[in-house]
DNA sequence: GTTAGCACTCATGTATAACGAGTGCTAAAT
DNA sequence: ATTTAGCACTCGTTATACATGAGTGCTAAC
């Protein structure tokens, strides 16, 4: 469809915009070193390649730039495999390093490192805490009238939640209770936990509480209250300093698109494995119609997986992105496999 | 030293630059209904207040706009007493009625609650957890080589840290130093816990534990770890809606520092009691020169301090302000002071 | 097929003028 | 002695015109 020479040119202008922000012009082309042809020439091309859909104008007699299609093409078929430098895999490698033992730093610190090293905005979800399985479930009475309800599990996280004692319940009953759940429960996945509330738990508690319902209720709430999976954000500001926000209005509502979660969470949780990449309009939100999304998915130990994202413009450095969160991505997955490795053979 | 004339003029033009942020002329003044003069007197007037730096011009033939001075007089001697609406205390109101026993859920909605109802951006301190006393101390172990570390305290703060366990420790060891801790160590507040921790505690492992200076290594690790106290911050784009702020660079800088916990929380931290205000170039940091901080403190029980601040443009709505965090510091204290209490009488 | 040449387009920048909100000052009115 | 009306003046804002230059499309020559 596209010949060799429109190939190039195509390649070199998306390159060259990506760099500098500013429409490409035939002359600006035919003096790179890759480029053989006159100024006369690219613009043939650059004709073709604007009427194909891959090029725009910003005004009839401006350079171009990539449109959405364009940068579409570039990411599919055109791109050279970026080499990340040195320094950067040092500075990822340094992350990990730490041997930080709980996986909400590590992905904290993955966030961090990831905008530091792109000055995009990375977005983390954290991984979904179903398949994990409970370790210890505790309460521990804080008053007469208060306690806190305290889950372990096997990844080392852990969940808690204040609450006070109606007065209706025993405390004494509460503890026993305790203690029946935390040997009926141990080792028991949080998904399975969902169901066996309605039925084992529940049995259990009617037949040692004196009021079952209100204290089943309780400690529904107090397990199961913040299983909603965690966003990480890290560098926020970096978007103000792409050129192509400088419309205040524009940055607002992609701020708080992102600090809202549950407009961006489902987005990331719905991601197939491996690199996905939405470019411009792809995007469902709005707000996110001038960005791109990239988007890695890792997993903790088996099957639970999380979502790594890179917000930036339409106008991003794909193929530095797409290697840095596949280098990040194994990093994390590896760090997880571990963890998880010496939790199997203890068990 | 200022007429009753002078006065009256002066809080009109900030009351009125308050709403407008526009230089306020003559002939607006002196078409309001608590003013009687006619536009040359006024000019006469505004004239002398800003030859006492109460005013001042944004070039030399416009209105006026209050100086830093002007607001600060404004502040100290003129602003009228604000009458919240009902709407707005019933909103609060609501926040509090949830019952929340967390104080961590609790100081993240009343964020929430007067970035919203003021359009500014909200920072609140959370309590030092100093004062607070142990209630329990746990090691639940997650394999072979890692556990996780719990500790509660009586105000139901949960503080957690993973760490792996080095093969020169023996397991069973640390189980009984940890139950020996436990014991000695409840109802010590975390303040004498640091340094106890240099004492007893290490005199304690050395009985007990083998490698006794790893342990210690690690134990302090995963106890003093989280002391630093949070921030919540709500409402980071409302500074994107006020108008004085059109400036990317300048918001971009003002959010980084919010950001970053270490520029801020030292900031809010010193504050003595009462409500404080800082007013432009009277704060510390560069980022915040155009900025009006508003602060006011509460307290956990008996001691332990917080702060709440409000962080808008100096064409602050003060008053309001001012109302909203005396209410809002109210509810905080008494919601905090119950909980303190019915701990007091168990104990 | 490629390229030099040229007329044309349009964003950007600068100079100029008209407009109007608002001031300071003076002189008249109270 | 105050207060106010009147008026010249200032300066930011907006509109208009014009020059500049980067870049294009097209044609004709190579």
């Amino acid at each position: 469809m596209l010949t060799e020479r429109q190939l190039l040119i195509l390649q070199v202008i998306i390159d060259d915009f990506i760099q500098s922000a500013q429409p490409v012009g035939s002359r600006a082309i035919s003096k790179k070193d890759e480029v053989t042809y006159s100024s006369a020439t690219i613009r043939n091309e650059m004709a073709d390649l604007e009427e194909m859909g891959f090029l725009q104008k910003t005004h009839s007699s401006s350079g171009r730039i990539p449109s959405e299609k364009g940068y579409r093409f570039y990411v599919d078929h055109l791109m050279a495999p970026f080499r990340l430098s040195d320094r950067d895999l040092e500075t990822i490698q340094d992350t990990f390093n730490d041997h930080l033992m709980e996986y909400e730093k590590v992905v904290q610190k993955s966030a961090e490192v990831l905008s530091e090293l792109t000055n995009y905005t990375s977005i983390i979800l954290g991984p979904e805490v179903y398949e994990t399985r409970l370790k210890q479930l505790q309460i521990i009475p804080l008053s007469s009238h208060s306690a806190v309800a305290i889950l372990v599990t096997n990844t080392g996280h852990v969940q808690h939640r204040s609450f006070s004692i109606p007065v209706d319940i025993d405390p004494a009953d509460l503890e026993t209770t305790v203690n029946l759940l935390n040997e009926r429960l141990h080792g028991v996945s949080l998904l399975e936990l969902n169901e066996k509330m309605q039925t084992e738990v529940l049995d259990l508690l009617k037949k040692h509480t004196r009021n079952y319902k209100n204290a089943y209720e309780y400690i529904k709430a107090a397990l199961l209250d913040d299983q909603h999976a965690q966003l990480y954000v890290s560098g926020k500001t970096n978007i103000m300093s792409q050129p192509e926000f400088k419309d205040i209005d524009k940055i607002r509502s992609l701020l708080s698109v992102i600090e809202q979660e549950h407009q961006i969470a489902p987005i990331l949780r719905k991601n197939a494995d491996g690199i996905q990449v939405s470019i411009g309009r792809e995007n469902e939100l709005e707000a996110m119609r001038d960005c791109s999304l990239i988007t890695a998915t890792y997993s903790v130990g088996n099957e639970q997986m999380g979502t790594i994202a890179l917000l930036g413009p339409t106008r991003m450095e794909y193929s530095k992105v797409i290697s840095l969160l596949n280098v990040l991505s194994g990093h994390m997955n590896k760090t997880f496999r571990t963890w998880y490795e010496i939790d199997e053979y203890r068990k």
